[in-house]
DNA sequence: GCGCGCAGTTACCGATCGGTAACATTACAG
DNA sequence: CTGTAATGTTACCGATCGGTAACTGCGCGC
């Protein structure tokens, strides 16, 4: 009943403006992309239709239809880009000029914090799309891969770090903050809201080798 | 493309002879029900349409629209008998008649040892509902009302352990459980397959006060 | 045996879904 | 200025969606 996407978002202004005001001179490809991937994560992928997303777009059908095949190849590519994106974001936080081992992790944390404090939060796009995908479908691979990559990282700073069980922290963190995210959306605020504290503590507490 | 559960319903007669074995002698609304709890469970309540239900119910689509007032209708009622299931399977691994504190929390693990190595584990059925339902629905409180229950059993059994923080020990492992649930569907099978010791783990390492 | 309530059956409704055909229009390169 | 490629527009397709009406049939209590 309340999940009706295209609906409101033809009487509300709202998503047209946002999304129009980052419109000027992009190519509609990208357009399309961009208004997918705010309705996709605002309301899931299947209650959108690609009608709704061709609008919100400021184009229509048939020039989403030259750019993508089938809706199931644009959610392919939206979850290709949050992938993209979200590996970016790691590499400029974890990469080589970012500092000390924990440097990088105290900037990951703060922006785990920024994401969890965002009041537009829905949880992790790609966890979300892959609760609403079948499993044979072609975007859970990239899902997969994408998780797997991050859990690489974090291996590897953890490492660098000289924590004494770096995998096994890795886990702890990855799942910690996996469950942060999808429980902000179960309306427990409480044990998502002390996640960071956590995190800080973990990383504090845990056991290092002596420096070499 | 992949998810197509009405076509795979029909061409395939799996779930048709798995839910009619238990359908000896059920009353309508309650077969209803079952095969609903299976196929949203396994496909999600988008992609399941009524008639599908009807089917596997062995029933049709006037008999479930004169026991449920609409397909959201079923839907709350889909997430309100998990819940309830949850939360007595949950009253008799920490109720009174349950042993120790250091009981409950074993065979607490142990119940979550069980259903993460299930091979039919499709994450938790009320998290996954929240995903995919708009934020208006009235499911979505009912899951929310569900998440803090447990929550506040699980601080219950920490306290009556006599753990030091028994709130942010729940957090914890709060949060950590919901993170393997959830990072199962993404792939992600090594931190989950770890869980259960880092469980057990915490539960041991963490601080108590002394014994009065 | 009769009546009544519930379940089964069929057919239907309007709306929307993903996807396509045919054509008009723009923009830009030569 | 002209040719060409991309985009916009309109209309349409079959299928399926959630939901309803009208009628038939069965079973059970009285």
């Amino acid at each position: 009943m309340g999940s009706t996407p295209n609906k409101d978002l033809h009487s509300s202004a709202e998503l047209r403006t946002k999304i129009s005001a980052k419109l000027e001179g992009i190519a509609p490809r990208a357009r399309i992309l961009l208004a997918a991937s705010e309705l996709f994560y605002r309301f899931g992928v299947h209650p959108v239709g690609v009608e709704t997303i061709a609008e919100a777009a400021l184009t229509n059908k048939m020039t989403l239809y030259r750019h993508f095949r089938s809706k199931d190849d644009l959610i392919v590519a939206y979850v290709e880009q949050f992938a993209n994106e979200n590996i970016a974001v790691l590499d400029r936080l974890l990469g080589d000029e970012a500092g000390s081992p924990e440097q990088k992790l105290g900037a990951w944390v703060d922006h785990i914090e920024d994401i969890l404090t965002n009041d537009r939060e829905r949880g992790c796009a790609l966890a979300n799309a892959a609760v609403e995908l079948d499993v044979r479908h072609p975007a859970r691979a990239v899902i997969e891969g994408y998780k797997q990559r991050k859990h690489d990282r974090l291996v590897e700073v953890f490492r660098a770090a000289r924590y004494r069980e770096p995998e096994l922290l890795a886990d702890e963190v990855f799942l910690l903050f996996e469950g942060a995210r999808i429980s902000l959306q179960c309306g427990g605020k409480g044990p998502a809201s002390r996640l960071v504290s956590m995190l800080r503590g973990l990383l504090a507490s845990s056991p290092r080798v002596a420096a070499g």
